[in-house]
DNA sequence: CAGAATCCGGTATGATACTG
DNA sequence: CAGTATCATACCGGATTCTG
């Protein structure tokens, strides 16, 4: 019975390994030349870069924000970063930029369905950073202090 | 009815976008000080990287590989950047370095299980970035054509 | 074969000053 | 308020050379 449950587990765990690896497959089978690339790597690079992550996450936070209410929530960005990251997203259609003809200015930024989406899907992945974050923090110490003797030798 | 209906929809979608909400908040509450950082943006550096996608997703494709085995594997990959990543990938846990002592040497690559797990969840990441692919392309194009009128005005 | 070491250029980001 | 324009820089990644 313990071996027959053994026996269960492994092949469990085998499926998933062999479904993660027809999955990767078949992301890898995508044609990566031209302009289009790989989409998983070009989403990545856009919500993989310093800035964009954090305001995707407060637009969806707080639903509507302005461009100086954005600039005080997100710490330590430049104004130009946040200029810059807020037209990207908009190019790629995840944000819309309100502005009201008013003295002074108003602009108004909001994630739109598809960048709801996608903040969605960063979620996801943002869970199961957050649940393994402290074994890869252990992974790295372990990793340090064996490269530290290495050095000291 | 159909008033009913629509009532259902927006309300399911209006939830939606409070989960997500909630979620953004979550990871947003989480303290950002100190080296350990926000976990997400933390895995994103590395994960979103030019090359640790296609590590992950070849070593997951093939189960195990050799160092130029992978290189041939990843186009366009300088043997510096490969090893660099490799070792990126390795101090984070989600990689096997494993050395025979043999004569030409021969060391073989693989993903942990933690690695298996990032490699899970980014292809989860990936089937909505390759579902919405085209949507981000279009407002791209659209947008390039705004920007466009506006240069020539 | 599997790298290590070094040099180098482009790009992402930051700081600052100016403006409708 | 919400930018734009310009300049400075730091770091990522590529090319090349050398080695156990």
């Amino acid at each position: 019975m313990f071996l027959f449950l053994r026996h269960m587990y492994v092949t469990n765990a085998d499926n998933q390994v062999d479904k993660i690896a027809a999955a990767a497959q078949k992301i890898l089978a995508i044609p990566e030349s031209g302009p289009g690339l790989c989409p998983v790597r070009d989403i990545l690079d856009r919500v993989g870069d310093k800035w964009s992550l954090f305001s995707i996450l407060h637009l969806g936070s707080d639903g509507s924000l302005r461009f100086n209410e954005l600039r005080k929530r997100i710490d330590g960005i430049s104004q130009r970063m946040l200029t810059v990251t807020l037209r990207a997203l908009e190019a790629d259609g995840l944000v819309t930029r309100t502005v009201y003809a008013e003295v002074p200015p108003r602009v108004e930024y909001r994630l739109t369905e598809l960048g709801h989406g996608l903040l969605g899907a960063v979620i996801e992945f943002g869970n199961w950073a957050s649940q393994h974050a402290p074994a890869i923090a252990q992974a790295r110490k372990t990793f340090a202090a064996r490269e530290k003797v290495e050095v000291e030798n």
